[in-house]
RNA sequence: GUGCCUGUAGUUUAGCUGGAUAGAAUGCAAGGCUACGAACUUUGAGAUCGGGGGUUCGAAUCCCUCCAGGCACACCA
């Protein structure tokens, strides 16, 4: 597709005899319309070629030349050179690229790269609840965004599957197996029985030995041991599935932590040979303070036993020579920063190839909060997952019961909408930014929301088939989508494919949301200020190929975000 | 105490690789459906960009400092 900002800064080049790609990140896409599409500011060039500003923009002027058929206008604003997209163009090459590709702003810019992404991560036998919800839909947008780019995209779910709690369980399992009924209601008879048996471990130290035990036998393969863990871990995939399903998340592998279990001992073994790591209070220890770290990482516990640390360690070496990354993402909360920091930085004692090593990056996000503070599974104050999203749905219904009563197949439309204002809700902002958890917020459906995004989408779908051509065959007239308004969606159309690079630059989902949010407003504005459906055929036709093709933007941008579409609503 | 993060209308926030008058949404006030869907839209009021210093032609953005809140700080993951 024709890069505007790329003619623009070659045509500049040209003239003042500066490097183009210095010109090219100077350029910026003005606040207001009416200072042009594209704005190059003077005053950087005023120390460099020992003039001022305002010289420069009318030397560049005079000098520069341009092609009337791109850009039609060049002015000089106060030390800015405002250039004016040709409008007929900017039409021309949007519909000709929608209608050439089946997927607008797929690319290929991530071909040949894989990348891994770790993402999602809950405990095996405890409830999937709203704090795992955000590494869940941050990472499986990433996931779908990576993939659409041509990356070769790897999704990892680290199940939280090991340690002496699984000991513990395989305790309470095997004393009150009979008192429960785990095919009814897994998790919560898990949890139960989790509980219980921690209470007996403070009571009776005999019985927490034999936890201990379970756990020591679990890892040295015994069969009755593995056996049960594994019947724990299908228990609680299962109901994960369910959930996963309904927030349209994928995962290539569900290996846990448990899998890297006999891949450590190679990680401790390296990391010996290095002379770096040593015995501190009894554990094996390496000092990352030269790297600014003051805290030092502990890879063997006085216990013998490992950390979730070298196995994070054991997990990179595996990935890299599994999946050979380019990047390895983990999607965790910003608790987790000190952890990663100290992982990557012993990383670079494994002896692997630096490409590795630059490509571990920490995805963080902020934590979920009760209005009440933190959450707590002691107290009880967890809100799972799962009652959030039915709830969601169940209001979803309500609304639709109110506004549009005679719909067909209102359950899978309330599910789309009841899911979509929730995951659209968590990628709303900034990852970093901590959220109040609030019913009221997380549900509501009018303003910047997903629904609003599903509702503008609706009633595209609904315009063209009330218009009853075919989409594809029309004839199409960028004569007819020079006003503001259909301009406005056009450029936005037009920098989609640059919205999808920032976001993977950045790993910020938010991108999206808000670029989907201006899309749908802009469409709104053109729809209350235009008839699509007129007389003239072609104004006709050119409207709605536009209709159609904000729907289509809308449509795959909600997707990669893990948003389905209703058809109606 | 040390390190990291956050602080922008009443509320939730965008902008943070310095650039033109700090954009939205929500709530509040007023308008728009015999219309291609009002889960929409138009307008209005509402901001000492946490405080203070500095760098710069130019600072919400960079530097210093202080204040407030959060997170982490060796054997839980």
């Amino acid at each position: 597709m024709l890069n505007f900002k790329k003619e623009i800064s070659n045509a500049i080049a040209q003239t003042t005899n500066i490097e183009e790609t210095e010109i090219y990140s100077y350029i910026e896409v003005p606040k207001e319309t009416k200072n042009g599409d594209y704005a190059f500011p003077c005053f950087k060039l005023a120390g460099k070629l020992h003039k001022s500003p305002m010289d420069i923009a009318n030397e560049i002027k005079q000098n520069i030349s341009l092609d009337e058929n791109i850009i039609e206008k060049v002015e000089v604003v106060s030390g800015y050179l405002n250039f004016f997209v040709n409008k007929k163009c900017l039409a021309r090459i949007v519909i000709d690229e929608l209608k050439n590709t089946s997927e607008y702003g797929k690319s290929n810019i991530g071909k040949g790269k894989n990348i891994v992404i770790d993402y999602s991560a809950p405990n095996i036998a405890k409830p999937f609840h709203i704090g795992h919800l955000r590494s869940t839909v941050i990472g499986g947008a990433l996931y779908k965004i990576y993939k659409y780019l041509g990356y070769n995209t790897i999704g990892i779910n680290h199940l939280g599957d090991y340690g002496t709690q699984f000991g513990k369980m395989i305790e309470g399992y095997t004393l009150w197996k009979d008192e429960y009924d785990l095919q009814k209601d897994p998790i919560n008879q898990m949890m139960d029985i989790y509980v219980r048996i921690n209470n007996l471990c403070k009571e009776d130290e005999a019985v927490l030995e034999r936890c201990r035990n379970n756990f020591k036998k679990l890892e040295d393969g015994d069969k009755y041991c593995t056996e049960v863990w594994e019947k724990l871990k299908a228990l609680s995939l299962k109901e994960f599935e369910r959930v996963y399903k309904l927030l349209d998340c994928q995962f290539d592998s569900w290996n846990g932590e448990a899998f890297y279990s006999d891949k450590m001992e190679e990680v401790i073994n390296i990391l010996s040979r290095t002379g770096k790591m040593h015995e501190s209070q009894g554990a094996q220890i390496i000092d990352l303070e030269d790297k600014g770290i003051n805290t030092p990482i502990i890879i063997k516990k006085s216990n013998d036993s490992t950390t979730y640390a070298t196995r994070d360690l054991a997990a990179i070496m595996y990935r890299a020579r599994t999946y050979d990354f380019d990047k390895a993402l983990y999607v965790t909360s910003y608790e987790q920063s000190l952890h990663f920091k100290q992982v990557f930085e012993t990383a670079k004692l494994l002896g692997l190839d630096e490409k590795y090593t630059n490509g571990l990056e920490h995805v963080s996000f902020g934590m979920v909060l009760l209005p009440t503070g933190k959450m707590s599974t002691r107290e009880g104050t967890v809100v799972k997952l799962e009652d959030l999203l039915n709830e969601a749905m169940d209001r979803a219904s309500k609304i639709i019961e109110e506004k549009n009563p005679g719909l067909e197949n209102k359950a899978e439309i309330a599910k789309r909408v009841g899911i979509g204002a929730v995951i659209f809700n968590d990628l709303y902002n900034n990852r970093i930014k901590d959220e109040v958890f609030d019913w009221d917020t997380i549900l509501n459906f009018q303003g910047e929301t997903g629904p609003y995004i599903q509702y503008t989408f609706v009633r595209t779908n609904s315009i063209i088939e009330k218009a009853g051509v075919d989409i594809k065959n029309i004839k199409v007239s960028e004569e007819y989508l020079q006003d503001e308004d259909s301009q406005n969606i056009l450029k936005l159309i037009y920098s989609f494919e640059d919205v999808l690079k920032e976001v993977t630059d950045k790993n910020e989902p938010s991108i999206l949301s808000r670029y989907l949010i201006s899309v749908a407003k802009a469409y709104s504005t053109f729809y209350n200020n235009n008839k699509v459906i007129v007389d003239d055929a072609e104004i006709k036709n050119t409207r709605l190929f536009l209709t159609h093709a904000t729907g289509k933007i809308l449509e795959t941008g909600a997707k990669l975000l893990g948003i389905q579409m209703p058809d109606k609503m």
